[in-house]
RNA sequence: GGGGCCGUAGGGUAGCCUGGUUAUCCUAUGAGACUGGGGGUCUUGUGACCGGAGUUCAAAUCUCCGCGGCCCCA
């Protein structure tokens, strides 16, 4: 069944993979569980993406590339690290025919693949702030079903930042910092997300806290997007990361690491699309302008003025096609409109006659004719509203699913996010997953008010967030 | 972690229960023609039973294993 046919909230996941094949933006059909080849026009798209996300790295980091492999014993020195992450691990023990010595773990993320490195360059305040991060394929053996972008064995996108810091409340100024920047970028994506810090049993393996993002799909179910985690000095005691400060002394750096997956695509894909296909911010649509030519065998015009445009709209570098191809008007609408293409600029002979195009913005759909002279303005105004419009849509609906509950079982029925007063303990925590039958996100940090436990009736000033995730 | 369903051309499917002729239909796609302001029409081509083992005179169909996909519950 086409895309096109389903209702993108109740039917989500079929929706999702056969929008991720009718666009061209996936292929996952790769024969192993969990691994999917990325399509050219999804691969543009990946690539506008982060470069929105390299570009916000940029102004404070710099891009590194460390290897893929780490050995056994690098890898195996940080206990909690590897408790959360050994189950996962795919291993590399053979070359050609010969058994390793010491056996290569194909990074599931890059800690232990760095922090060795910066022992060797660290060595005293002046190297520090350190502040690095690199976009790289990382592996993970999900054992839970495998969903492309969502859940996968290869994440083939991994932004991973990694900072040291001279003391913990330095790191911690960089852990808010981050979340700035991660805000910064979903703001851009108009992307709505809800920032949570995640209960200690659920932190990142090896660290002080974590702080995570999650944003709502179409069906309600809660997407993590983003974490950004203080390591505290754990690391940095386990690989032996020290500087010599001003008096002389040698301490232990403080560090943090952040993250961001594929799973930002995944996002602007899910919440933006709708039952005909992709919708793109402009800022990240490989195409943002298609023009139409109605073309007539005996009529060259449309021809004519599409071409006139499309320069017209190139040299002020917008990324335009003209679709001259075979296919019937209707068909290539309902093609463009598949792939997300922001703007479409239809041109035919009444047009051509009358000194004007006819322009339709993806979101709406509403046609109304433009007058040649006044298409640049038109264009850039229209783009600029388009964008206003996908994030102001995605966050009413967002805000709309986080809902506070006074009882669990309204937070059991609620599709989305429901928020309820927490005491902080986990059995309290275990009990309000049980009963709602829902995923503790963590605190809402920002949000503090007096009321009490909804378990045990203590006092406190806790909210708490739960949602179904994926 | 537990349970259930499924795998047939590039995509979606019928056939399977009850084994037997040339494997159904839609779509896609090549060539040609007419067309062209919301998924065109005609002519003519292309293209499939997930892999392996077993049962059988005979397997898309039955059994087992593997690989892959989907759903539900914790």
């Amino acid at each position: 069944m086409r895309a096109m046919e389903m209702n993108k909230d109740s039917e989500f996941s079929e929706w999702y993979t056969n929008i991720l094949f009718e666009a061209d933006l996936i292929d996952s059909r790769y024969p192993v569980k969990g691994m999917y080849v990325w399509r050219p026009y999804g691969f543009k798209l990946r690539n506008l993406i982060y470069g929105i996300l390299r570009k916000i790295m940029d102004e404070e980091h710099e891009e590194v590339l460390f290897p893929l492999l780490i050995p056994k014993n690098e890898f195996m020195k940080e206990a909690e690290h590897i408790r959360g992450f050994e189950n996962e691990v795919f291993w590399v023990t053979r070359g050609g025919s010969e058994e390793l010595d010491v056996p290569l773990a194909l990074r599931p993320t890059s800690e232990t693949a760095m922090y060795p490195m910066f022992k060797l360059w660290i060595r005293s305040h002046a190297d520090l702030p350190l502040k690095i991060y690199q976009i790289v394929n990382t592996f993970r053996y999900e054992t839970k079903h495998t969903r492309p972008l969502i859940r996968v064995r290869e994440i083939t996108s991994f932004k991973e930042a990694h900072t040291a810091h001279a003391t913990w409340e330095e790191a911690e100024e960089q852990v808010k910092r981050a979340i700035e920047m991660y805000k910064k970028f979903y703001d851009e994506l108009g992307i709505p997300y809800l920032v949570t810090k995640r209960p200690d049993w659920d932190k990142f393996p090896g660290a002080d806290y974590t702080v995570a993002f999650d944003t709502i799909m179409p069906n309600g179910k809660t997407l993590q997007i983003g974490t950004v985690h203080h390591l505290g000095d754990n690391f940095a005691r386990t690989f032996d990361i020290k500087y010599e400060d001003e008096n002389g002394e040698h301490r232990f750096v403080h560090q943090t690491c952040y993250g961001i997956s594929e799973r930002c695509v995944s996002a602007v894909i899910s919440i933006h699309g709708d039952s005909r296909g992709l919708i793109l911010p402009p800022k990240v649509a490989p195409i943002q302008i298609v023009i139409v030519p109605i073309l007539m065998s005996d009529d060259e015009r449309a021809m004519e003025v599409s071409r006139e445009i499309e320069r017209l709209l190139t040299s002020k570098d917008y990324r335009v096609l003209v679709d001259n191809g075979e296919e019937r008007p209707g068909a290539k609408f309902y093609k463009w409109e598949r792939k997300g293409v922001p703007l479409r600029i239809e041109i035919g002979p009444r047009d051509v006659s009358e000194r004007r195009v006819t322009l339709v913005p993806r979101d709406t759909l509403q046609k109304r004719g433009v007058a040649l002279d006044k298409l640049l303005e038109e264009v850039e105004q229209e783009m600029k509203e388009i964008e206003k419009r996908l994030s102001q849509r995605a966050w009413k609906k967002f805000r709309e699913r986080v809902r506070k509950c006074e009882d669990l079982k309204e937070a059991r029925e609620i599709v989305g996010v429901a928020l309820l007063p927490w005491c902080g303990e986990e059995d309290c925590g275990k009990k309000i997953e049980e009963e709602t039958a829902k995923d503790l996100l963590g605190e809402v940090v920002e949000l503090r008010e007096r009321s009490r436990c909804i378990i045990c009736g203590r006092e406190t000033e806790r909210t708490i967030a739960i949602a179904k995730s994926f």
